[in-house]
DNA sequence: TAAGAGGAGTTAC
DNA sequence: GTAACTCCTCTTA
């Protein structure tokens, strides 16, 4: 979420009216399933990120500015695109004049096939600490699916701001503090809607970078829109947008949307930090009312009163209404409840599922996480390994209970791919959309960077190879669709059924994964076929072709 | 022709 | 010992 700040927008020019308003901007769909698969990188902002909260006018068209900041301090690069709103549909156009200026990679290699998870509106809960720091951050998409429908209000986001500290000093200071990003995202193909690009200019980011913000035109708007018509909507988004008190007090580095354009693979080393600090921040606070309603971190522990206890704060918590039969509807113990799917959630609580749901998500990263520290400390301290039995024991509770147990390799295999072979790389676009809750997800028990202070377990490369089984690696591809969808995606979930759309892929990813550099599909498939004996994976009932079967309890 | 199936030896851990 | 790799032959769609 304090990433989506550095996508200033001049306020004195916005889209006409008959133009598209939304330029939804998901960071994260869900943290432990349900990826949409959008059409192309750009759609997937489209989904989620409402224009309308942006400052506008009648102008034609929108010089958004979005800075990129290479690993250099400087030069550092502003990227000026511009809406023409003289087109049928939004068109963001950009050329790239330098190499730190990155793109979205092709359309035909954005698009998944249909995701079998459907993406869920997601209420606005009101913002607390948590929300706005960590969770708006890894649920960014559906916090702002609620706002589908301003998208004619044309409130301006600071006009209506509830962040009255919003202000000239405030973009500037944000733009001298925050250390530059990595060059990441560079890549070459253009975005289907830059088609018609025309007018993006990348240029040295110098000491008077605050004279690419209109300021007295922004402060003017703000004031218009004070006196005009003002809509209450957009808190939480506007708050998110605004505050910039967790990246100023992290000296956290920003993130240009064309990193999220250009690939997860790229910009996942900017997350790392926050995402470690997120999960701090939401441990605080998950600590904070275990103290005080005496439950245990661990959901998994929590007798049906203790849900019921947690559900009544966290509905307090976001003043969402107090369900008068909770305990009727809910009588689960917090294992059974963790195992709950969001669209159970929903089916109970239509109003406060989603964020029953979510949130309990974070409480059970948030307990992951500080579980797989100590742990891992432990075993630091006592000279053993952290062994990743989570991920290589124990696949029913893993892949049920902490999905992204399986993706941070996948993520490091986009790494691996964006160094070592571009072709794989194009072929493996990735959306901020997964990003994000990708990288939450995967902050839980995968170690990570060197930036990250959780131990880096064998279930990741070690030295000449890994210790992930086959299977893993095949479900960890298939938790991140709008990262692999091209090359390997679900059939029917439900069944474990899955098919490998591009064999070639696949066995090349499996073969990086493995150090095994002659891996084809020829002999990853004779692995697979081995799975049929062991009883770990099948052939479907009618047989297709590169179409398998997981059996239980391999899948949920 | 590519994929599926399976036998059998080898390698890495 | 186990999991996976590798090579092979044969079958199938």
């Amino acid at each position: 979420m304090e990433y989506e700040k550095i996508l200033y927008m001049s306020n004195n020019e916005m889209p006409p009216a008959n133009a598209p308003q939304q330029l939804q901007f998901k960071l994260g769909a869900a943290v432990t399933h349900q990826f949409l698969a959008p059409s192309d990188q750009y759609s997937a902002y489209a989904d989620n990120f409402d224009l309308s909260l942006l400052p506008y006018s009648q102008e034609a068209s929108i010089p958004t500015t979005v800075y990129q900041y290479n690993a250099s301090p400087a030069p550092q690069i502003k990227i000026e695109s511009a809406w023409d709103c003289l087109q049928e549909s939004q068109i963001i156009k950009q050329e790239q004049p330098t190499a730190a200026v990155s793109c979205a990679t092709s359309s035909n290699q954005l698009i998944p096939p249909p995701p079998a998870y459907p993406y869920s509106a997601y209420p606005s809960p009101q913002s607390s600490p948590l929300q706005s720091e960590f969770a708006s951050f890894a649920y960014g998409g559906k916090y702002n699916a609620g706002y589908d429908s301003l998208s004619s209000s044309r409130t301006s986001l600071y006009a209506s701001s509830p962040c009255p500290s919003l202000d000239a000093t405030c973009i500037k200071q944000e733009l001298h503090i925050l250390p530059p990003s990595p060059p990441e995202s560079n890549c070459e193909t253009p975005s289907p809607r830059s088609a018609t690009s025309e007018s993006i200019k990348a240029e040295p980011l110098d000491a008077d970078v605050e004279s690419f913000i209109d300021l007295n035109a922004l402060l003017q708007q703000q004031q218009h829109h004070q006196q005009s018509d003002i809509k209450p909507d957009h808190q939480l988004l506007r708050e998110c947008l605004e505050d910039t008190t967790f990246q100023r007090k992290h000296n956290l580095k920003p993130l240009a949307l064309e990193s999220f354009i250009g690939g997860l693979a790229e910009v996942r080393g900017d997350f790392e930090p926050v995402i470690s600090l997120a999960l701090e921040h939401a441990k605080r606070e998950a600590d904070a009312i275990c103290a005080q309603l005496h439950i245990s971190q661990d959901p998994n522990a929590w007798s049906p009163a203790q849900v019921h206890a947690w559900l009544r704060s966290t509905l307090a918590q976001f003043k969402l209404p107090q369900a008068v039969d909770l305990e009727l509807l809910f009588s689960e113990n917090g294992a059974a409840l963790a195992l709950l799917s969001e669209e159970e959630f929903v089916r109970r609580l239509p109003q406060s599922g989603s964020t029953l749901h979510a949130q309990l998500e974070i409480w059970k990263m948030a307990y992951a996480d500080s579980s797989y520290q100590t742990a891992g400390s432990q075993m630091e301290a006592s000279g053993i390994q952290a062994e990743p039995t989570a991920v290589t024991t124990a696949p029913q509770e893993t892949a049920e209970m902490w999905p992204g147990n399986y993706q941070l390799q996948n993520m490091d295999e986009c790494n691996e791919d964006s160094e070592e072979d571009e072709e794989l790389e194009t072929a493996a676009p990735v959306n901020a959309g997964s990003g994000i809750s990708q990288a939450l997800s995967v902050r839980s028990n995968s170690g990570g960077s060197s930036q990250m202070p959780v131990k880096r377990t064998s279930g990741s490369r070690a030295g000449g190879g890994s210790h992930i089984h086959l299977w893993q690696f095949l479900k960890e591809l298939l938790a991140a669709p709008q990262v692999n969808g091209t090359a390997i995606r679900w059939i029917d979930r439900s069944k474990g059924i899955f098919k490998i759309e591009d064999s070639v892929r696949v066995a090349k990813l499996w073969g990086r994964r493995k150090n095994r550099p002659a891996m084809n599909y020829d002999k990853l498939s004779r692995s697979i076929r081995q799975y049929y004996k062991k009883g770990i994976m099948k052939k479907t009932e009618r047989s297709q072709r590169l179409v398998y079967q997981f059996c239980q309890p391999y899948h949920q």
